[in-house]
This record gives C-alpha cells, structure tokens and sequence, in this order.
DNA sequence: GTCTATATAAAGATAGAC
DNA sequence: GTCTATCTTTATATAGAC
C-alpha cells in the first residue's frame, strides 16, 4: 500500500462497511486493516484515538455516501408516496441480490453504543436527525404542517430501521416491502 | 453462591438482560459473571458449549418472559388498535423511566448475528415469528384476513423494532410514542 | 455440583525503524 | 507518511481441587 493519498479513504470505506454489517464490538481493527490492505500504523496515524474515533468517522462516512442519494431518490417524484416508496423499494431490493452482504446504515451501531459509548451515539443521533430533516422537508413541500411532518419523518425512520432488523435476520427483502406497500395508508390526508 | 439450585436462572437472567442492553459482541463473559455473582466454573457446567449456547437460552429466557406479558395486553382490550397502543405504549413508557437502563428484547442480537452466527440468528429468527403471530392472532381474532393480518404483524413488529433503535439513540421514549399515535391508520379498515 | 486458578487466543494500542 | 514488531489488556475457554 502507499501508493496515493487514498489510504485514510480506505479504511473508512472498509471500516462503514464492517461496522454497518458486523456492528462496532463485533468488528476488530485487525479485520478492517486486513481487509482493506493497510498496515496498523497507518491506521492509529489517520485515527490517532483508535477505534472510537475511527467509528465516529465511518459514521459520518456512511452518512455522507447515504444521505445524498436518499435525497436524490426522493427529489425523483413529486408525490410524496411515490418517492418514498421509490426510496424504501430501493433499501429491500438490497436485501434481495444474493451476491452481496448487507447492512443496516448505522441502525446497529447506534443500538450497541446506545448505553456504551457516548461519543458514538451521540453521533449516530445527529445522524438520524438529519435523515429525518430530509424526510420532513419532503412532507412540507408536499403539503404537510411541520409538525406532522416532523412526527410522520421519525416514523418512517423507525419503520425502515425496523425492517432492516427483520430483512437482516429472515434474509429476505420481504419486510421491507410491506413497508413501502403500507405507507400510503401513513400519508393519507384522511383523518 | 450455590445456595440453591438457581444459579442457571441467575445467569440467564442477567445474560439475556446484558445481551439485550450491549449486545453479543459487546458483553463478555466476565461481565456476566461478575454481575451475576456466579463463578466461571458454573456457567460453562450449565453451557457447556460456552457464550454461543448460553446467548441461545438467553434469547428463548427473554421470549418466555415477554411474550406472556405481550399475551396478556393485547387480550386486555377487545379492540385491536387499543391493545396495540397499550402494548407499544408500555414499551414507551420503558424508555422513560430515568432509574433502569433499557433494551431491545432481541433486535440488537439479531442484526449483530445475523452474518457472524447462523445458530443465533436462527433463534432470534424463531422468536420474532412467534411474535408475530401472537399479533396476527390478535388481527384475525378482530376481522382482518389471514394474509393481511400476517403483512401487518410483520409491520407492526418493523414499527416497534425501528422504534426501539431511535429511543435507545434519543433516550427518550417519544418515537415510540408516535408509532401507537399512528396506529389507527394503519389499522383502519377503510382501503 | 461448585468454585478458583490458569491457559490460550484475540483484542486495542504503541514504539520506533525506515 | 508508511510499515512491522511488540506491549498490554481482555476475551473465551479449560483443568482440576474440593
């Protein structure tokens, strides 16, 4: 290794990506070294304060990678039931290729630091803070009071963190669709 | 220690109580022991076949525990969308109580398991099926078909799961309480 | 059946050559 | 900045006295 400037890229690539699938005390640093070809050193050289730190960057990692897309899928229709069933469909249809191993965002490593580690959640918070603004901001535009919007964002976030944790142990995409085929029952304006 | 013959329980419950709140990967062994005052020596008497078999029982304790008193709530009140809001509301009300440090039943074992351990994810697999169907029973019971009471008990079960990742991160109870505030639209029987 | 002492492997972290 | 060798701690697991 050594041969760019891509080496911190990479452990942080390796790094969201084993913490996502394995959680954070399930994965060791000399799994991500290994795996992503990198010697120790230069990992305790990006991420002076180890392990911790190193999971508080994939976070923001994972989030940089995740949150725009989520925003794209969600700008792609202009009904509101469209886009997120468009955005849900998409996290199922991850669940369905058998080739590859999944994970839910952060949804696990939120859980295990929840009462652990401090620094990490709180980090995980601002994270679904920000997935739920993306959400909510979608509602308003579609007509939705902010408050609504507000309460409607962390429910569609619970749901699909929820999901995850089913697709993951049934190994199947299915709960996740009945997610998206529920949804317009959530988001009608029907009292 | 060895007062009676319940030094088994003592480890479980503290096991599946320690599973719960840190997880699989992020509770040892020790700790268990420590907290439960049980000597190393009688664990691996009763597990023979060390943390992953003792993280089995763990999970099928914590079933018998929780799925009697999900039983017992829903069969409180005749209407379903009621005996659900109770049941998510005394979840709620878990994470709002400042004293005790709080869970998630199995989610957090599940999803940490299930790439790194088929036999637990097995289990967890088992447990989340007999939770739905204590809540399918109860959708039949009140008029919904078969199919559709299977779709929403899968739903329901996301919901709370989802739920219970956000209150632990927030350490408030708030999502969940939104989860049994919109329930009735899911719930109603209008297409 | 109960308990302690110990073995062995793996984790996180560091030192220092290059 | 890069890499290897090593330290220390902690984990799981076992042996064997009682």
């Amino acid at each position: 290794m050594g041969e760019k400037g891509n080496t911190r890229e990479l452990i942080l690539e390796t790094a969201s990506r084993l913490f996502q699938i394995q959680g954070y005390y399930g994965t060791g640093l000399n799994q991500i070294i290994a795996e992503s070809n990198t010697p120790k050193g230069s990992l305790y050289y990006y991420f002076p304060n180890g392990k911790e730190e190193l999971a508080i960057e994939a976070i923001k990692y994972t989030e940089h990678v995740l949150l725009q897309k989520t925003k794209d899928i969600l700008l792609s229709a202009n009904d509101p039931i469209t886009a997120f069933q468009l955005h849900i469909n998409e996290i199922a249809a991850d669940f369905e290729k058998k080739e590859s191993i999944h994970g839910m965002p952060i949804g696990l490593i939120a859980s295990e630091t929840a009462s652990t580690c401090e620094p990490i959640r709180k980090t995980c918070l601002v994270t679904f803070e920000k997935w739920q603004a993306v959400y909510a901001e979608k509602l308003i535009e579609s007509g939705f009071p902010a408050e609504e919007a507000a309460d409607l964002s962390i429910l569609i976030n619970s749901m699909i963190e929820g999901a995850i944790v089913l697709c993951l142990t049934k190994q199947s995409g299915k709960p996740m669709r009945i997610v998206a085929e529920k949804l317009p029952k959530l988001l009608s304006l029907e009292k």
